[in-house]
DNA sequence: ATTAGTGTACTATCTTTCTATTACACTATA
DNA sequence: TATAGTGTAATAGAAAGATAGTACACTAAT
């Protein structure tokens, strides 16, 4: 996988699986992965694994059983919660972001608008990027 | 100043700095502050920020003349592409963020929409944060 | 000519991140 | 009870980022 070099791997390790988790390609109680496996999936060492999970064990997103595996949480209210917490983290970053360029919040609203209706007609009846 | 620990500090001070340009607060031909100012009310190590301003430098925006200072470049044009640039990217970012969490065209607008009314309505006539 | 203010360069050291490698602990199953 | 599959821990080293400190080069003004 590529990874962007301005932001720590096992952070973007975290975000990947946290994104997948929220788009409900992992169901509260599901199996990830195991971490060697994701290891060699990420083409990154298995401590760099380690480290994303443990941050995940931590926020008590993933639960980890020894010799069995790692399991998304059963709680669905842990997961519900962490997809607002995402959506407004991203909101908040465009929102500052384009603040910061001047941007009032009219424009940030058309140039969402405008970005979008871009890429709706790139995506109308082609394949995905 | 504040950094996220998630991002190089060099690379967050050239952030800040093509904000300022963009907004304005920087015009074309400006000068910037002088480098150990900077470092200063950065509160940041001079070899620090010349990293910031050596990519600026590179990338045609910022202008350096030894003896006198570094300056914005007189080019608007470049001002304006940067500005575009940037407020491409900073929508892409969003675009993709929620796109992996499963959430349609549609509701992107419509989460941009309510997060900038919840913006607006706490700062409708209060001090800004 | 001197001096203050500027950019530039270089070396050394520290910290964080990432990797490589090895070893150990627990579970499930043949 | 072996064995394969899993998570966990720990050490050592490489690479990138950040700092501290020193020195040098150029400009403008006195």
């Amino acid at each position: 996988m590529e990874f962007d070099d301005k932001v720590p791997i096992y952070y973007q390790i975290k975000t990947v699986i946290y994104d997948q988790i929220i788009a409900g390609q992992l169901a509260p109680g599901d199996k990830l992965p195991a971490i060697r496996q994701l290891a060699v999936s990420l083409t990154v060492n298995v401590n760099t694994v380690q480290r994303a999970l443990r941050e995940m064990i931590d926020e008590g997103v993933v639960i980890s059983q020894r010799g069995r595996g790692n399991f998304v949480t059963s709680n669905a209210e842990i997961v519900e919660q962490l997809k607002q917490e995402l959506i407004d983290r991203y909101l908040k970053q465009l929102y500052d972001q384009l603040h910061r360029l001047n941007i009032s919040d009219e424009q940030i609203v058309n140039e969402v608008t405008a970005y979008i209706e871009r890429q709706g007609d790139l995506n109308d009846d082609n394949t995905e990027s």
